[in-house]
DNA sequence: AAGTGGTCTAGACCACGTC
DNA sequence: ACGTGGTCTAGACCACTTC
């Protein structure tokens, strides 16, 4: 099971304080926080530590420091957080921008799949949004998306989604996107696919799956997105 | 273009310093370095200095660091460089192992396109390999490897390859590949793929186009796999 | 006990952005 | 000129490993 610590450093019990505050939102997204310096005098140890802790946070990309500026909420904008997990782009190419099109929302009972892909009960409700989003114009990726309807209420009340869905986690529901876990794989196009997005039934498809966590490693997001392959890659950079 | 610093701090010196020693051979792989209190020493600056770029460099995952035993260069043991780059796993599942099978090695001229993806000059040679891979005793991958031949002379040699190139590059050239860029897509399977991986033709198949980066952002390997996708996935978290 | 990396401190100075 | 983050130092103590 889980360590027993039996030490635990500082600038742990600092960068849980930390946490804690921005999740629960002392911070607005884009704001600043407090110089080092009175973070430290606030919280009773030296700046080094308050800097480890603000360089570990950044580093996970929920702040972002500014030289002679300050320390800054990291904002989920629509640019940014659609470069972050949008891997989709032209071969050898730079990264694409989709424009959405057609959506649909709807609230519904968590199928058995789907319970067990995001942990939750039996009783559980979804939102389910499913959504076509086009490049150059041409339908190229229709995608399939399932939110735990209790972390998000109210979202179908909204009356478009925002081509980011992370920012409006973000700043409406203070859920913070930090990894995704993607399994990809190939499929043969079926007769919703020629629907949807115009390619030959039986042509091949890419499959992305997505598991989205938050700061708390909770499973808030399952989406799968089926996309055309003719021109198109899935592109990532592996360190 | 490139820009000009007009102001270079202290450890990225010391930095460049150390990542030259350790290109150059100063330590073998599993070797320890001297402590950070003789490195900073030798090197005239602080301590702190030093550990900044120890734990840059480890990061990097071209160091390690063992509390209360020393600082080593990181070996790209067999296991360690498969997990690392090695994606294919079963959906939802543990990484699989694969085991090689059939393998071909030549010498011969690059081909324009090898030339522009590796900045390869006109009259550049390359190595190739091509060779198979098992998963639970079936064909499931097929690879085509080139790498320069001036950068890894004589390999052709061997009488035959590790099953991970990358740990061969390290101890027996001094190379470290630090970066993958890679991009999957989804072809359907040709009468080649029918041949070598027993799959029928015009069934999906995942291929996955990787370059492959050294520590100088130097491009040494070019390869691209051909992955039936029956049962299995190309897993990656992003973070 | 000795040596290593890991944490923490206090203070100095530098580079950057704003006023 | 001032405040911010970024770098650098010197020194102390802690935790881990080995002898």
């Amino acid at each position: 099971m889980t360590e027993t610590p039996g030490y635990r450093p500082l600038y742990r019990q600092v960068y849980d304080i930390l946490v804690n505050r921005v999740v629960q939102g002392a911070w607005r997204p884009g704001e600043s926080l407090p110089s080092e310096q009175s973070l430290a005098k606030e919280l009773g140890v030296s700046q080094g530590t308050v800097r480890k802790v603000l360089d570990a946070l950044t580093a996970e990309k929920l702040l972002e420091r500014r030289q002679g500026k300050g320390t800054y909420i990291a904002e989920h904008t629509q640019e940014r957080a659609l470069f972050r997990f949008f891997k989709i782009s032209r071969p050898g190419g730079a990264r694409l921008k989709p424009e959405r099109t057609s959506e649909a929302v709807k609230v519904r009972a968590a199928r058995a799949a789907e319970r067990a892909k995001l942990d939750l009960d039996r009783d559980a409700r979804v939102v389910e949004i499913t959504r076509t989003r086009l490049i150059d114009g041409q339908p190229a990726l229709h995608e399939s998306i399932v939110v735990p309807a209790h972390i998000v209420p109210g979202i179908e009340k909204r009356a478009a989604m925002p081509n980011t869905l992370y920012s409006l986690y973000q700043t409406d529901y203070g859920i913070n996107i930090v990894a995704t876990h993607e399994e990809v794989h190939a499929e043969l196009a079926s007769a919703a696919d020629q629907r949807i997005l115009s390619v030959a039934v039986g042509s091949p498809i890419l499959v992305i799956d997505r598991l989205a966590l938050s700061l708390q490693e909770r499973k808030v997001e399952w989406r799968v997105s089926r996309v055309r392959s003719d021109g198109l890659v899935y592109a990532v950079t592996l360190t």
